[in-house]
DNA sequence: GTAGGGTTAG
């Protein structure tokens, strides 16, 4: 509207000059122009102006429409106005009127309606970095190339932070080597580009260029360098960037210690990164992050949230970033009730549930055992991405809701949201863990489509999608037929459903391809081990326990641990040095009488088949699932629900007493192995004994 | 004009 206006202002005016007052008048009184904000008015009363006018419209503030001082230059009948003054933000990526490729603002200086100066071309090529507009970047690129001040460059490195930050590191580059002139801020955008893009070499081989040249860096060159060094393959170059840090006197500067925190908490150097920590003069909500994330991303949850409350004592609030770790943490120490509160303090504190920290939260309640929660959140999220469905998806897919994920995932494609490869992980996972062959074998074809390229673990996947089902034969056919050469997971998968299908032939054969491809893992050498001690063969349970002995491999203890109010109590097989060890063990034996008489046939196959007195003994152990059972049903009242955490899978006869038990003493169980949950209720479970 | 911290799977 106003430049409409401006423009029947200049093409009625015989001046000169580019606006006439006199011009403006009119366009004012013919309601072209609309006017809002009280001092605009006070100017046009005083030209006893003020009631033709339509009173709308323009923004008051400066950086939005006319600014006020332009306004009042205007009126003082200056000679021109100020470019950017006169065309609004709004319009700055407007479409042309005439052709559908240019840009109305281009136009209009073609046209010589407005003058532009640099300052013009800064803000719309800022716009452009906003809104991720490569297209029109580059057409202002382009049109200011041909424009006087060609050779600026304060604007020629905007343009160069346009191209990396809309994503074309090869138009930044480009023009990067075809400045003649480029000064330090032009080598801090394109390291920046790079590390932002995730091309950390490239980023780190630019500074040794730099200073060569004689360019001394600033923070925000370090702040680059360091976030590129965190992703760099050794330390190396983290601790050269750090000593140049200190010699150009930038160690206290907020911003570079903050990047150094993280850099050192990235290559697990804690201590490195606690002494840069300690020894800040001022720091800011970021310091404390990078800190905070390093022990969540660890597992260390209760240091995280040590950290996060020490935050706020020392005046600092937390941010997305802070929260995002926070339930990061609760998630993988299982501290739903901590978890909880933190969750309705970010509410109270006005934290809103985008998907950002959401998705953590959502994760939060899932890993927790609640799929409800997790649904409940997924539900309310304000905003979603790609993150908030798989992380839905993976809930549901590890709560044994295959079903309701395959609906999800449906759900949002309908919706157009672009499935990525970790989607379509979590939906095979739920079809495999469901026993959706077809539909499984339908998603994996459908990646293609999504231009999703299937990666190691989608095959992995795929194999244990047939081998659960049975399909050995189809699994091994498709392990032949693979693109790539199988890996250890691979065979892994595969005898992992030869032993759930008892087919000995095909799990020594898998199992051996296993172990010869990677010897780290105890799992596959304890059991293909099993099966050869199932038919017979000694001397290869032998060889393979031996082979375990000496790389040092043991099976890991088996334990699990129940939460009772804020306590954890954890139970190892055949524990007796729990206190209440003499009536968990009562228990115990009560129920095991009750499920008996209910149906339970206690499965032996499931015992280890080993060959010295030692392991003999161990046959006769305790589960600790069933000890952690036992000392939840004597310390939870009737009725409510027990949650168990593994770190092993549970055991097939463990499965099915549980089953009975949720039965008999009518209580919800859920148990968390490593893999997934199982809702024991009313005598059956969640997976549907397929897992 | 240029800077640092987060989430899903395995």
């Amino acid at each position: 509207m106003f430049i409409r206006a401006l423009h029947h202002v200049r093409s009625a005016s015989s001046s000169s000059r580019l606006f006439s007052f006199e011009a403006l008048v009119q366009a004012i009184k013919h309601g072209e122009l609309e006017i809002s904000s009280g001092i605009y008015q006070e100017h046009l009363h005083r030209r006893g102006l003020s009631s033709p006018c339509t009173i709308a419209s323009i923004s008051t503030s400066s950086n939005k429409g006319l600014s006020t001082s332009a306004f009042e230059a205007f009126f003082e009948d200056n000679e021109e106005g100020d470019a950017s003054c006169i065309i609004q933000e709004k319009d700055y990526l407007r479409k042309s009127h005439n052709s559908k490729e240019g840009l109305y603002v281009l136009d209009l200086i073609d046209q010589g309606s407005i003058v532009p100066d640099h300052t013009l071309y800064n803000k719309l090529l800022k716009k452009c970095t906003d809104l991720g507009k490569l297209r029109e970047g580059r057409m202002i690129h382009e049109h200011f190339l041909k424009s006087k001040f060609k050779s600026d460059v304060f604007t020629l490195n905007t343009i160069i932070n346009m191209y990396t930050k809309c994503g074309s590191l090869n138009d930044a580059k480009k023009m990067f080597d075809e400045m003649p002139c480029k000064d330090m801020v032009t080598w801090t955008a394109l390291i920046s580009g790079y590390s932002q893009n995730e091309r950390p070499e490239e980023a780190l081989a630019l500074f040794p260029q730099m200073i060569e040249l004689g360019l001394k860096p600033n923070q925000f060159t370090f702040g680059s360098l360091l976030k590129a060094s965190g992703s760099a393959t050794t330390d190396t170059p983290g601790r050269q960037v750090h000593a140049f840090v200190v010699n150009c006197g930038y160690s206290s500067d907020v911003y570079v210690a903050s990047s150094l925190v993280d850099m050192y908490a990235r290559f697990d150097r804690i201590k490195e990164a606690q002494i840069v920590f300690d020894g800040m003069v001022s720091k800011n909500e970021v310091s404390w992050n990078a800190l905070i994330a390093f022990h969540a991303r660890k597992g260390e949850g209760k240091d995280a949230l040590k950290l996060f409350w020490r935050m706020q004592r020392e005046g600092f609030k937390p941010t997305h970033f802070t929260y995002a770790s926070v339930f990061k943490a609760c998630a993988s120490t299982e501290s739903l009730e901590q978890g909880k509160w933190i969750h309705a303090h970010m509410l109270k504190s006005g934290g809103k549930l985008i998907a950002f920290v959401g998705n953590t939260i959502l994760d939060m309640y899932a890993k927790a055992g609640s799929i409800e929660d997790a649904r409940k959140i997924f539900n309310r999220l304000e905003s979603r991405d790609v993150v908030s469905w798989n992380s839905m998806l993976t809930g549901l897919a590890q709560h044994g809701k295959a079903r309701e994920a395959v609906e999800r995932f449906e759900e949002m494609l309908k919706i157009g949201v672009p499935p990525n490869y970790i989607t379509f992980l979590c939906v095979l996972t739920a079809c495999s863990h469901g026993g959706l062959v077809n539909e499984g074998l339908y998603y994996f074809e459908l990646m293609k489509k999504y231009n999703v390229e299937p990666h190691v673990d989608h095959y992995v996947t795929k194999v244990d999608l047939l081998g659960r089902a049975g399909l050995l034969n189809k699994a091994l056919d498709f392990i032949k037929d693979m693109p790539i050469e199988p890996t250890s997971a691979i065979w892994g998968a595969l005898l992992g459903a030869c032993r759930m299908h008892k087919n000995t032939e095909l799990g020594i054969f898998a199992g051996e391809r296993c172990i010869e491809l990677d010897h780290t893992d105890s799992g596959p050498h304890i059991i293909l081990s099993n099966i050869y001690a199932s038919i017979g063969r000694l001397s290869d349970v032998a060889r393979v326990r031996k082979r375990m002995r000496e790389i040092g491999l043991d099976k890991e203890p088996g334990n699990s641990w129940v939460k009772i109010g804020n306590a954890d109590h954890v139970f190892v097989a055949n524990d007796d040095a729990h206190p209440l060890n003499e009536e968990i063990r009562k228990m115990w034996v009560k129920v095991s009488e009750k499920i008996k008489q209910a149906g339970y046939v206690p499965d032996t196959s499931h015992v280890l088949a080993f060959t010295d007195q030692q392991e003999r003994e161990a046959r006769l152990q305790v589960h600790s699932e069933k000890l952690a059972l036992a000392f939840a049903l004597l310390n939870t009242p009737p009725g409510t629900r027990i949650l168990i955490l593994k770190n092993i899978r549970v055991c097939g006869d463990c499965h099915s007493a549980i089953k009975f038990v949720s039965k008999v003493m009518e209580r919800d169980i859920i148990v968390r192995d490593t893999k997934r949950y199982h809702h024991f209720s009313g005598g059956s479970c969640s997976c549907k004994d397929y897992w």
